[in-house]
Order: structure tokens, then sequence, then C-alpha cells
DNA sequence: TGGCTCATGTAATCTGTTACATGATTCT
DNA sequence: AGAATCATGTAACAGATTACATGAGCCA
């Protein structure tokens, strides 16, 4: 492979799983992997080719439902090279949260905004909690004891658990801000 | 301003508290942002030009201990253009969590990789930790009535409880790998 | 028939980092 | 004396998004 992007690995990732589509892969990328990774079609599409080019994943042409589709699927070489990355230690864990930045900048503004914020931010978490646990709860029913599963559910109860933690804190820090 | 990005809103807010160097900026950056948000001297410094161009900061050219200093300063302006940022709705919140990543995918590895990287994750959480805590502890001392410390505080007890949550999952976590 | 979803793709743009260049001062 | 820190800045590159283009099938 030319380049060392994630996006590589992202691909190759959810192919291991499944062969798919690369619109398949986008709609991946907004459930399963929405709550700690992103992608879009300009580089999901681009990075197919060059992966198919690398000889890491095939592609198939077909027609379903009368509607061209390609399907890719994850070579030997693909598997190899997705199990060396996922060897590599990790490198980066970013947060990048505009509603942190807007409260510790909020002394500007007064406590209503802030106040604001953080029952907009609450809600917005509540929501997607909403969302996880029902992944969680559909995947602890699946029980299956397979090794792939039990990462999925592990990823996603890390999100109950941060979300929960979330909720707690709007609800302290509201209650802060309206005593003072 | 000609521009909309993060970066203007983040310098203006730091200026806002206080006004100081591209130096400093970058070490607040590190220090008390670290948690939430990043930036490096490659968009510090183009940006305090052209916040300085625009009249929402002011430069001043000094010398101190015999360095050369350039210590920008907010303007009038500049407060009502932070200001309006803040009270405009906050438009993405965002993670980019490699762990996750490679734990989501990680049944491609088997258990003993993915423990290895939530042992890892763990311990880089609990450094973190102590850091965020002593200045949580620092700032509860202060104990100033001021409204800006205080939304340093709740910022920095934020990532007290979402760490304090990470950690709770990592010891879950890995009883759950080693069990199966 | 009109709007939504399925499906693939590209060009322009944006935003930021990395690596380098430079040079003074302070600490050990 | 040498290393680390203070201090400012730029050019090349990286990595991704947005907006657009295209077209077919499905549902009401």
């Amino acid at each position: 492979m030319a380049n060392d992007r994630h996006i590589n690995y992202v691909i190759l990732g959810l192919l291991s799983h499944e062969s798919m589509t690369g619109y398949e892969i986008k709609k991946r990328m907004d459930t399963s992997l929405r709550f700690f990774w992103g992608a879009s079609y300009g580089s999901i599409y681009p990075t197919l080719n060059t992966l198919a080019q690398s000889g890491l994943i095939t592609k198939y042409e077909t027609k379903e439902n009368g509607r061209d589709k390609i399907i890719y699927t994850i070579t030997e070489d693909g598997h190899e090279v997705l199990k060396g990355w996922l060897r590599e230690p990790v490198v980066k864990d970013e947060l990048r949260y505009e509603t942190l930045l807007k409260l510790f900048f909020g002394g500007e503004l007064g406590c209503d905004g802030s106040l604001e914020h953080i029952r907009s931010y609450g809600s917005k978490v509540q929501d997607e909690l909403a969302l996880l646990r029902s992944i969680v709860s559909s995947l602890e029913q699946v029980k299956a004891n397979d090794i792939t599963h039990l990462h999925y559910l592990l990823t996603a109860r890390f999100g109950v658990k941060m979300y929960e933690a979330c909720l707690e804190w709007c609800a302290e820090a509201a209650d802060e801000l309206k005593k003072s």
C-alpha cells in the first residue's frame, strides 16, 4: 500500500467482517462506527480503488434488482495488512469537542448561554445513548460465543459508559451554573 | 473575518482570558485545552496575523529578558465576534478513537492483541486523569467566585468524569476478554 | 409523478500538520 | 559547553469534506 491512512484499515476492517459495496461501507460508518469514527464518500470510493489496485481487496461488478453494484471482498493479503496494523500500537485517540470549547470560554457570555449548550448537548447524548443501548441489548441477545461479536459489544459498551458519564456531568454542571 | 475556522475562536477565547504571545497560546493548547482541542504552530501563527489584520486583536511588539515577543490583545470587535460564536449552537462534537477502531476489528487478531490495546489505553488514561485531577483540585482551592474560573472547573471535571468511566470500562472489558 | 433510497464517482476546496529555518536565552 | 526552552514563522504536504454529477429503482 502506497500510503498509510486510517481509511485504508477501516475499510479493510469492515470488509474483513463481510463483503460489501462502497455504499454499504458508508452506511456502516454512519451506524456501527459513528460513535468513534467517520468518513465520507469522497474518501471511501477512491480508497476502494487504490486498495483494489494494491490487491488487498477484489472487485466484483454485478447487478442486483436491476441496480449496478460493485461488491468488494478482502483478499489474503488484505487480511495480513489489516492484522499488521491491528498489532501496531495505537498512535492517537482524539477528541474535538466544540461543546467543551464553548464552555471553556463561556465566562465571556454568562451562565445562561452555557446552560443552553449543556442542555442541548445533554439531549443529543441522550438520543445517542438510546441508540447505543439498543445495539448493546441486541448484541447481548444474540449471545454468540463468537469473538467478533464480543468485540462489537465491547466497543458499544464503551459508548454507553461514556455517554452515561456525560449525562451525569451535564446534570452536575447545570446545577452548579444555576447556583452561581 | 474572512473565514470561519475554529482556530479563530479558540485564539480569541484564550486572548479573552489574557493577553499573550503565540508561543504561550500553543502552551495553553497543550495544557488547558489538550483534553478536547489541539492546534500546531502552523495554524496558530498565520491565524494571529489574519486576526490582527481584521482588527479583532492587536499586536504589541516588545522585548522581555532580551527576547523578542509579540503580545496579542483582544479588541472590542474581537470580544463581539467571540460572543457571537459562543451564542451559536454547537455544530459538531467529534471523537476519533483509534483504540476503539482497533478493538472493533480486534476479532481478526485474537484476544491478546485487544487486551494489550486496552492495557496501554488504560495506562494512558490514568496519566491524563492524574493530570486533570491536579488541575481540578488546584482550581477548587482557588475558590474564586469568578464565573470564568467556574467554567474552567466544569470542563476539567468533564474530563475527570470521562476518564473515570474509561477506566471502569477498561477493567470490565479486559475481564470479559480474559473469560472468553 | 415526485420524492426517497440505492449506487458510484470526481473536482474543488478546506483545514491542518510536519518539517524545516532561525536565533536568542537559560539551565546544568 | 551543550541541551533545553523561548520565540516566530513558512512551505510542502496530507487527509478529508463538500458539492456536484449521474442515473436507476421503489413507494405512495
